[in-house]
RNA sequence: GGCCCGUUCGUCCAGUGGUUAGGACGCGGCCCUUUCACGGCUGAAACACGGGUUCGAAUCCCGUACGGGUCACCA
């Protein structure tokens, strides 16, 4: 039987493949690695973290990171998804070197990049699978298949195409031919020459040596319609895109008997690889992965509408990877953490929980080593997709904007209370007038409230004498002094000794002017706050509260 | 069910035969303080269990339990 019947679109053979991909020109050691997404509409965080692992790997030890994408499941696939994958490892940083770079534009000599382009590279490699009698074809029905596990269920033997139960597997030429005279779609499967007993190991970077049983199931290796499985796609392409190291998840694992048996029936080296646990969440009393149905911050897209700035998603994933990132941080706080080295040995065996409370504290600390103007430029950005209202404000005057961001983070001491860019309208709001006018009502609200409440003509004297010009300490002075006339005792201590001799204490006081100018209690330094608002906001704002 | 993987504070990690089992996040307390933060100090908090090996085990071996993965013409 030709085997040209079964593989329409085979084009090569092995070693006209082997000359148009030849071994890459690459310093000595140096790692190449790939992410290959399936696009099902969905970016996961999990595939960040591979990502991330996979690229520092190749670009510290000079190689490269390629992109494949694993569209050979044309049911599944969901239109846009390259687009939003492309879009998600750019925003964290994580672009590939090689693969498709934007729509439809592909960068790199070992392509197409996209497995659904390279089915005469999978078919030439299947016809030299069957001209060696390594892989036949099959016209088990879907029903068929069922019988054969239902029968293998009820006689308690694994279930599977292998061995006596693998019906097509030593079927005459005449049968086949008859199959194929009537028409009857078929898959190629491989002819698994895996002995009962027989053991393959596994040499896995992160895990150690593992063994596993030898395969001896008879994968589809080309489905119906004439796309590779994972199985033989993987095989094909890390053989020859050139990869080094596979670095994928551990659900892999199992398969990998399957993937060793074809290397070696190919006849070529396999990869290294390290297999890593997947990021899990914590569900009642047990942990599971995170799952697309039910965790928001599954998806990557979670965090780009969160406004989680590049460095802290990086730099949490960082440290799942290794734990000593955090003290190479602390020790490094100005380097940029592509210096810090990965180590796959390192990694983890078990999978990590995905802590969002830790990220927020690692986002903070990033955003804390970041300038105002950074912040602004990414906040801007972030807010001109997601909060197109706040855009605008925060646009309008990029000095003003710079100075609100900046109040309180130089210094010794920097403030670190930014988390997230979707944060910033609800916490700096109040800085631009128009948002101040929508907050009138309940900052109305908030004043009535106060306990002491406002003592009479308190409003209307700082208006009066307020002097953008003085110092903190120079400005506090005065204010205490201001105060203590209205009742105001300067400092709590004073004020706990002799309570009914005054009003209240100089908190007190800061919280009327905080209401009246920002609309809420809690602002950052009340000095600082004024000083960027401006003299003439400030007394705007103080002066229409007077009749509050 | 078969095969495989895993198990140190609540969480993420250090620890590779001899440590008061360390750090970070979170949590509690104290301090600083014009609110909120920041910061400083401090506290509670772990080697899944049972057997070995050894003078000595979180570290090595075996078993148990509990988690997880996988057994598709999905990746």
């Amino acid at each position: 039987m030709d085997s040209a019947v079964f593989t329409p679109e085979a084009a090569y053979t092995l070693d006209q493949l082997e000359a148009k991909f030849p071994p890459r020109d690459l310093p000595a050691g140096a790692c190449v690695t790939r992410f290959g997404p399936s696009p099902t509409g969905f970016m996961h965080i999990g595939g960040l973290y591979t990502s991330l692992v996979s690229r520092r790997l190749a670009h510290q030890s000079g190689g490269k990171f390629f992109l494949r994408i694993e569209d050979t499941d044309k049911k599944r696939e969901v239109e846009g998804t390259v687009d939003l994958i492309l879009a998600s490892l750019a925003t964290y940083g994580l672009s590939p070197d090689e693969g498709e770079i934007a729509d439809g534009q592909e960068v790199g000599a070992y392509g197409p990049y996209r497995q659904s382009e390279r089915k005469p590279i999978y078919q030439s490699c299947v016809r030299w699978l069957l001209d060696q009698g390594h892989a036949y074809p099959c016209f088990a029905t879907a029903d068929e298949l069922q019988a054969l596990r239902d029968e293998q269920t009820k006689r308690k033997v694994p279930p599977g195409y292998y061995g006596a139960w693998a019906i097509w597997r030593d079927k005459s030429a005449d049968d086949v031919a008859a199959a194929l005279a009537q028409g009857l779609p078929f898959v190629i499967r491989l002819r698994a020459t895996g002995g009962r007993d027989e053991r393959v190991t596994l040499p896995d970077t992160i895990r150690g040596d593992l063994e596993f049983p030898a395969n001896q199931t008879d994968v589809v290796l080309l489905k119906a319609d004439g796309m590779p499985t994972y199985h033989l796609a993987h095989v094909v392409d890390d053989h020859f895109m050139r990869t080094t190291d596979v670095i994928r998840g551990n659900e892999w694992l199992a398969s990998y008997p399957m993937h060793a048996q074809m290397f070696a029936l190919f006849g070529w080296a396999p990869p290294r690889f390290a297999h890593i646990s997947p990021i899990e969440k914590q569900d009642g009393g047990s942990r599971r992965k995170l799952s697309k149905r039910h965790d928001p911050e599954a998806s990557v897209g979670w965090y780009m509408e969160a406004g989680y700035p590049l460095g802290a998603v990086t730099e949490y994933l960082l440290n799942l990877i290794d734990g000593r990132f955090e003290d190479w941080r602390a020790a490094n706080p100005d380097l940029p953490n592509t210096e810090f080295q990965i180590e796959l040995e390192r990694m983890s065996r078990s999978g990590a929980l995905f802590d969002l409370v830790k990220l927020d504290s690692v986002s903070r600390e990033v955003v804390g080593t970041m300038s105002a103007r950074a912040i602004y430029d990414a906040a801007l950005v972030w807010a001109s997709g997601h909060d197109p209202e706040f855009a605008v404000r925060f646009a309008a005057d990029a000095d003003y904007s710079q100075r609100i961001i900046d109040i309180e983070r130089h210094g010794e001491r920097p403030r670190k209370d930014i988390v997230r860019w979707d944060q910033l309208p609800a916490d700096i709001g109040y800085f631009f007038d128009d948002r101040y006018a929508e907050l009138l009502g309940e900052a109305k609200e908030t004043f009535a409230a106060l306990q002491p409440a406002p003592a009479e003509g308190l409003l209307a004297a700082v208006a009066e004498g307020y002097d953008p010009a003085l110092e903190r300490d120079q400005w506090l002075e005065w204010l205490r002094d201001l105060g203590l006339t209205f009742g105001y005792a300067p400092n709590a201590k004073t004020f706990k000794q002799a309570p009914d001799q005054y009003r209240g204490h100089f908190g007190d006081l800061a919280s009327v002017l905080r209401v009246a100018l920002a609309a809420r209690r809690n602002t950052p330094d009340l000095h600082e706050m004024m000083q960027v608002l401006g003299k003439e906001r400030v007394v705007t704002r103080l002066t229409a509260a007077i009749g509050w």
